[in-house]
DNA sequence: ATAGTGTAGTTGTCTATACAACTTCTACAA
DNA sequence: TTGTAGAAGTTGTATAGACAACTACACTAT
């Protein structure tokens, strides 16, 4: 890939890009102010204004006027589907957030793990299911199976006080997500986990996220579709 | 609202939308230059780039160097889920589109179109029922109502050639949508009318689009769940 | 008729500068 | 200790100008 024949802006945002991804800035980390990056670049301060202001209209960064510029909290999937913490996301509702941990543990990779995670066939995968309930009803079950090269110490962690995605976002900074959204019927075991018949479809949203060089993680999460739905708004 | 104060970019950009909202300016219209709207507004050339640009990104007018720019053919909700038209989606894949009309008539308005619609109760409101195929397989029922107001005309549309989202983007230029995406299973009806059983799950996309003043139309798009999955792809 | 050339028009990028609006921190005064 | 004033630093907006890259179209030579 020519860069140098890139837009000088173009080159500015891959290099801020790259700073995020490989980790080196991380979330709240301070980004460099447009003086600085404009020094740094040899270009003007318009130039550089540009190729920050497209990365905050693209979430990577957050600008506060008189401030400065900051790593933003969480990387969205278009501007809709947010990679969104579970537990954020029900104390934004006001309500109390509590799981379950069913399982964690390794399992040796099968062909769809190998298929998915870029694995050896045998090789050790962590696998976790977790049960997450709003006001003590079960809203999501999540069932995860991580690469242990993008998150070593995955079984080591306390998930009562740390969400899955929360600890892979900080160990693991995301850089390509794939997903599919389906509706679907539980299996008999995610029936009886999430508490609800097993003829009462489902929101299943299946999530793929890359991390450098390794495909992180892949998520399975079951949604009782009488108790979720995705909502959106577009204006204008 | 004191448009005044807004920044010069701002009140182009606000200026080039009421144009397209108001159907002043349709898809495949073009734009004035960049030069022309300097010279409108009575600002500097970068100054209207950037509006324009601005509203490139947002996907609501596409340019071309050299040649210039026009209203963007569809507009998108998000980036990810397009108010897309099932016919061209279908073409994309490169299969073969057909619909059955199952209803086009006029109904009286209930409380709940009251509600969706904005009209009164007992007004007329205008009913369609359409199944979609792909390949001669029934991938998504369209059970659609339709504000008189916004489309006078809608019953005399041949749905063979024109599907309604077709009709609707051109005669009610789209300002605002609100959707929710769910699971669920189909009633009696929307089993039989798509050739499957009661018992399997179904995605349901209820869509509510709105047109200036009016609320055009609401749609209940059901998917069922085998044959139809939302994807979406982030990358970095 | 066809192919090539040139020109005008349009958008893409970049510069150097300027001022406004806001935040943060320090210094000073009450 | 508290509050105010001010300076320094940062982002937001806007200008006037310049050149590059590309398109569309008219014109010319073959």
């Amino acid at each position: 890939m020519p860069t140098s024949h890139l837009p000088a802006f173009e080159q500015i945002k891959t290099f801020v890009k790259a700073q995020i991804t490989s980790g080196v800035w991380q979330s709240g980390d301070t980004v460099p102010s447009e003086s600085a990056l404009q020094q740094q670049f040899g270009v003007s301060r318009m130039t550089v204004n540009r190729a920050v202001k497209e990365l905050a209209a693209e979430g990577l960064v957050t600008r506060l006027r008189g401030s400065g510029t900051v790593v933003a909290q969480w990387h969205r999937i278009s501007s809709m589907l947010a990679v969104r913490d579970i537990h954020e996301e029900v104390i934004e509702r006001g309500h109390l957030h509590t799981c379950r941990v069913l399982r964690l543990e390794v399992v040796v990779a099968d062909a769809a793990l190998v298929q998915a995670l870029g694995v050896r066939l045998g090789a050790p995968v962590f696998h976790s299911l977790i049960v997450h309930m709003e006001d003590g009803v079960a809203i999501q079950l999540e069932d995860r199976h991580v690469n242990p090269a993008a998150a070593p110490d995955y079984l080591t962690v306390n998930f009562q006080t740390t969400t899955p995605t929360q600890y892979l976002f900080a160990c693991a900074p995301l850089t390509e997500a794939r997903y599919s959204i389906e509706a679907a019927l539980p299996s008999a075991p995610e029936a009886k986990s999430l508490g609800i018949g097993r003829s009462e479809p489902c929101l299943v949203i299946t999530r793929c996220t890359v991390s450098g060089a390794h495909v992180a993680s892949q998520a399975r999460l079951v949604y009782p579709g009488m108790r979720y739905s995705l909502r959106g708004n577009f204006a204008l």
